[in-house]
RNA sequence: UGCCCAAUAGUAUAAUGGUAGUACAACAGAUUUUGGUUCUGUCUGUCUAAGUUCGAAUCUUGGUUGGGCAACCA
């Protein structure tokens, strides 16, 4: 059978360099700034990136874009690789922008020997003034003119800590009415009295994510350096810089950066909602960051699918969360271990069920896992099932438990119900029913075929659990297209957390790795709060639910 | 009143001058001891105008629409 490829734009310029010679393989690299965490429009990158070089047998680095020491940290540092590590990726060589710092400055002195740097005096604020506008070309100030030589002590004396912060920046000398703004003499160099996270206190003055990223490149040799969109009035600064410098020519391609139904994907708005307390912190389970994700239950496998299946193309684009949702869905489908929790539990008393008596029934592991083996759960006259389960008065096709109606408890017995006990407000506590003992789930001779089948619990056996359900953080679809401060949208309902939910013993055994589905309310994986007394499972996502959609 | 990028179904993404396909979503049905899974089927699309061509989603030109470009951020 003939396979069927179809390749995304960056591939079809790897596959074309590779066969004409250009290049005899390929380097990538993934280039995280450490100031912030990974989120799912990073690991649209990561795949990209390291995806490309695992498929035509290349290497990724890992470069750290550390250039503005005032916003990065090693706490950031560390998060990053260990997200990309989960989402099981391996980097050639992990490298640092900061590296290379002694390199850029002599690459600055080239340029300014070549005439096509300078020094410039000018405050922030003239430099924006001086530069136009996109419509209207700027103006050459009086320190363009400056010679090689006094541009050279003057940076030298930059680099000596002569000036203080704002005082001298060293910009390129191109072209101050060019059409591209990135053109009008760009700013290389800033002055920046702060501690650096890796250089420490050697360096005050710092190069600009322009004269430090191509290079960078260019240093490690990247043939294909992939970013996405925004930077492609960028690359023409980006080949100037390499071709005055003469140096490796890496080369840059852009795609559209994922954007994410019901979500927020910027590292600003993502600070905020950690910062201003909106959220638990950057692992908080409803942040897109991979931490959260990961907490929140999703596995590596699901978060690479969804990158996959998306795609990568140049045209702005807002992916549906549910996509997301089907990707783990199928992952989770394969390999979570069925379990049995009641959320929101009713007594359902079994009248002709004896009391005292406990028997054991056993249970697949998982229907589409041949190998999963079962487990055993405990059966006795008091369960617990779901609220939403029972209904004295019931709707049309609804084949749940009703007055008279019968279903079946999962791996047990047939039940009908009798009757139901209220309380003095008339709110139900207790639904009475009788079970049919021909019914046993195995060994069922009753010729009863029922349409509902319920999860349940033991009361006598429960194990009390907190569930965390998580829904949206936000109410639009597109946060980016919504009026106003993003913080106006978020959802008031995105978690409900249950501290008494009744889960099956097996549970007690529950792992951190493990991954469950609470049969029929979806897939959960234990919290990282969880402790021994005190278990607490995150739902990852709910399982497709056809009725309560009917409902609607 | 500049420059750059993009436009294929509801959302994404293929078709690289020759049958507009795939996934998700939606809808209908079958199976089911999870209203899950699985299976089957259905619906919906080339922004627009002109041109080149035997033939255009694809090439050309104009238009339209969306996005980006001025931080001592990356």
């Amino acid at each position: 059978m003939a396979e069927e490829k179809s390749l995304n734009f960056i591939e079809e310029i790897i596959e074309a360099d590779l066969a004409n010679g250009k290049y005899a393989s390929i380097l990538t690299r993934f280039p995280p700034e450490p100031n912030g965490y990974l989120h799912i429009g990073h690991a649209k990158s990561i795949c990209l990136n390291f995806g490309l070089a695992i498929n035509y047998g290349g290497k990724t680095n890992l470069r750290f874009d550390d250039t503005n020491p005032v916003t990065e940290d090693t706490e950031y540092v560390d998060s990053i690789k260990e997200d990309i590590k989960w989402l099981g990726f391996t980097w050639a060589n992990e490298f640092y922008a900061s590296d290379y710092f002694e390199q850029l400055y002599q690459f600055a002195i080239t340029l300014i020997k070549k005439g096509l740097a300078y020094v410039d005096d000018s405050s922030s604020e003239q430099i924006a003034a001086q530069k136009g506008t996109p419509t209207q070309p700027g103006i050459e100030n009086e320190y363009r003119a400056r010679t090689i030589e006094e541009n050279l002590q003057l940076f030298a004396d930059m680099r000596a800590g002569k000036y203080k912060d704002g005082e001298k920046v060293l910009r390129a000398k191109i072209d101050m009415a060019s059409p591209n703004m990135h053109l009008r003499d760009p700013l290389l160099y800033r002055i920046k009295h702060a501690h650096h996270h890796r250089t420490g206190d050697a360096w005050c003055i710092y190069p600009m994510y322009d004269f430090a990223h191509g290079q960078s490149d260019s240093i490690e040799n990247i043939t294909h350096s992939i970013c996405t969109l925004e930077f492609i009035p960028h690359r023409p600064l980006y080949d100037w810089c390499i071709e005055q410098l003469g140096i490796f020519p890496s080369h840059q391609y852009e795609f559209a950066r994922l954007n994410l139904t019901y979500t927020v994907m910027s590292k600003r708005r993502l600070l905020q909602l950690v910062n201003e307390k909106y959220v638990s912190g950057w692992d908080d389970p409803r942040m897109p960051t991979i931490s959260g994700m990961r907490r929140r239950g999703f596995t590596a496998w699901s978060i690479r699918e969804f990158c996959d299946k998306i795609g990568v193309a140049k045209r702005e684009n807002l992916i549906d969360v549910g996509l997301l949702e089907f990707c783990v869905r199928e992952d989770l489908n394969k390999t979570a271990l069925r379990r049995m929790v009641v959320l929101d539990p009713l007594k359902v008393v079994i009248t002709n069920y004896p009391e005292g008596q406990t028997e054991i029934v056993t249970s697949e592991n998982n229907p589409e896992d041949a190998d999963g083996g079962t487990r055993e759960i405990p059966f006795c006259r008091e369960l617990y099932i779901e609220q939403e389960d029972f209904m004295e008065v019931p709707s049309k096709k609804y084949f749940r438990l009703a007055p008279g109606q019968m279903v079946r408890l999962k791996s047990a017995y047939i039940i009908k119900c009798e009757s139901v006990v209220k309380d003095a407000a008339g709110t139900i506590t207790e639904v009475h029913c009788v079970y049919l003992p021909e019914s046993k789930s195995g060994d069922d001779t009753s010729g009863i075929h029922v349409k509902g089948t319920l999860h349940w619990v033991s009361a006598l056996h429960a194990v009390h659990a907190e569930v965390r359900l998580y829904d949206r953080l936000f109410k639009v679809e597109n946060l980016n297209a919504a009026e106003g401060d993003f913080k106006d949208y978020i959802n008031p309902d995105s978690l409900t957390i249950l501290p008494a939910a009744y889960a099956e013993p097996a549970l007690k055994a529950a792992k951190f790795e493990e991954r469950y589905q609470f049969l029929r309310k979806g897939y959960f994986a234990m919290d990282k709060e969880s402790t021994p007394e005190k278990l607490v499972f995150n739902r990852t996502v709910t399982l497709r639910d056809n009725w309560a959609k009917a409902q609607k």
